[in-house]
DNA sequence: TTTTAATATCGAAAAAATCGATACTAAATA
DNA sequence: TATTTAGTATCGATTTTTTCGATATTAAAA
């Protein structure tokens, strides 16, 4: 399909504004015979004539004065896309939509997201709650621009870009567990551990921390978020791993204990971004992360 | 304002659709290095990157997105403008600002109406009832495209197209007026003449038709329509001029005598057309002259 | 490492847009 | 009626832009 061009539709804009083809040339910047020509293209593509010469003034025919209404709205439009542009020209402005999983989020969103708003106003974060898998495949697909994952974890054709490191702590019911207030890794009881279900890297994280294996005939419960994983530990089901960021008095209720590992090497996971290698933004996301790294945990 | 062009905007709305730059150059009929160079000039005047360049598909940034959205919409609303030209192409399609005057209107309208939808379905008449010279001033100004106008009339600038010349009845009151059932010019007494208000086109055709001219001192009524004139002759006040088409029995109440002339030259006024000379639908005009002939008065 | 399947880039050719000058046109004026 | 005037249309030359075809580049897959 043959398109006029919005170089045209400015054309008769400025013709229906000014009344003439020379002011609207001048305003154009271009010489009368370009407008001229420019108009005639126009109104040969639609097969009509568009504007009425007369003598003093250049007037539009009906057909004109509809089409210069769709015109001026094109126009606008366009500019829009650009007045756009021209916002988000600045690093870390607009839309970026940012997957984060559901051991991260509840508990550093609330610590974070008042800092980024802050430093970074014109950014908008589209916020995505997911499991890792789905978020990296989301993620490959161009559905998503960045995730906050806990790692280690395998992301084919990913830049990874960690943040920081963080302990966790055993929780235990109030008369259950150890006598100390701490823990060493070799004391917990794979038959003990109460886990995320499966898809969480939380799980694994928390297993290969310790250096567990679960006997594959298993069967207890696995919780599908860490509060019902807190409130099987605090009926007395067993112990489990916490992240630090998870270790807030708003988390823990009353009747649990914390425990710290005291091995020389306690059991961690890394909290890091994570974005499509031929992104061509790094430069942002790095940026971005620059300020994430200011988080600590609990 | 340097803006896209329409061509860059419907490149980025192929690739949204196809996720790939070849498939989308195929759509658009050019080859992929041209597509290719039309979105990185794109992406050059936004100064962001809009597409996602990956091994297997090509997707959006989030202003890609945004951007392609309203893409889409310009890229309909320019067809749109076309679409809307292809069905004008037909003649006599689409808006025509017809003018009127009020002494013809409502007499005229109701019987030529339906012909004209029936026989130019596309057509799209905007109505403007208005006096004579108001009419030609938006005629003048581009306002109105074609004027129904009564004749003789001077009108700089414009065609005339003469469309019939319609006789004037005397109308008096059931026992007033001469005894017989006709009448003669200069049996009409001008001070018993009733006539419509100064600036009716009817009033001066007329005098005119009769050779008559008020005396100056002259201080009676003057109505502001036809109707009403047509009341106050029942009333007695004296008697008047109507047009033949206005001599219907919707329009003339019992108690109202028509009396027709029986001079060699009865007085008569003309219908017609007017437009613009420079006005390039002159084909089309002449087109609805051929219908608008068809209609005869009472 | 090679192959593959995509996008980017480059130089030449083709197409178009633009300009400046001039022709044309109809109204206003002399 | 001829001339001036004030607008738009047109024309040829030039410049700019677009497009193509060929090739480079890239990164994943084999």
């Amino acid at each position: 399909m043959i398109r006029p061009t919005i170089k045209q539709l400015s054309y008769l804009s400025a013709i229906h504004q000014h009344g003439s083809f020379i002011k609207a040339a001048e305003e154009c910047a271009v010489t009368q015979s370009t407008l001229s020509a420019g108009i005639k293209e126009l109104e040969t593509i639609l097969g009509q004539p568009l504007v009425l010469r007369g003598r003093k003034a250049a007037n539009l025919t009906p057909f004109g004065l509809e089409t210069v209404e769709s015109a001026e709205k094109i126009l606008e439009d366009t500019d829009r896309i650009v007045a756009r542009s021209r916002l988000l020209n600045q690093p870390l402005s607009g839309p970026l939509r940012l997957g984060i999983i559901p051991t991260i989020a509840p508990y550093m969103l609330p610590e974070i997201l008042p800092v980024l708003t802050e430093k970074f106003p014109r950014l908008e974060l589209q916020l995505h709650e997911e499991l890792t898998d789905r978020l990296l495949e989301s993620l490959r697909k161009s559905q998503l621009d960045l995730l906050l994952l806990a790692f280690p974890y395998d992301t084919p054709d990913m830049n990874q870009y960690i943040l920081f490191e963080e302990k966790f702590y055993a929780a235990a019911a109030e008369h259950a567990g150890p006598v100390e207030n701490s823990i060493n890794i070799k004391d917990l009881k794979p038959e003990e551990l109460l886990l995320l279900e499966d898809g969480h890297c939380l799980r694994d994280h928390a297993l290969s921390a310790c250096d567990l294996q679960l006997p594959k005939t298993r069967k207890t419960f696995s919780a599908t978020s860490l509060p019902t994983l807190i409130q099987m530990v605090k009926t007395g089901y067993g112990i489990t791993l916490l992240p630090e960021m998870a270790c807030t008095p708003e988390t823990i209720p009353p009747g649990i204990r914390l425990l710290p590992f005291t091995d020389k090497r306690p059991p961690t996971r890394q909290i890091g971004l994570c974005w499509r290698r031929s992104d061509p933004r790094k430069r942002d996301y790095e940026t971005l992360a620059g300020t994430l790294k200011t988080y600590t945990p609990a």
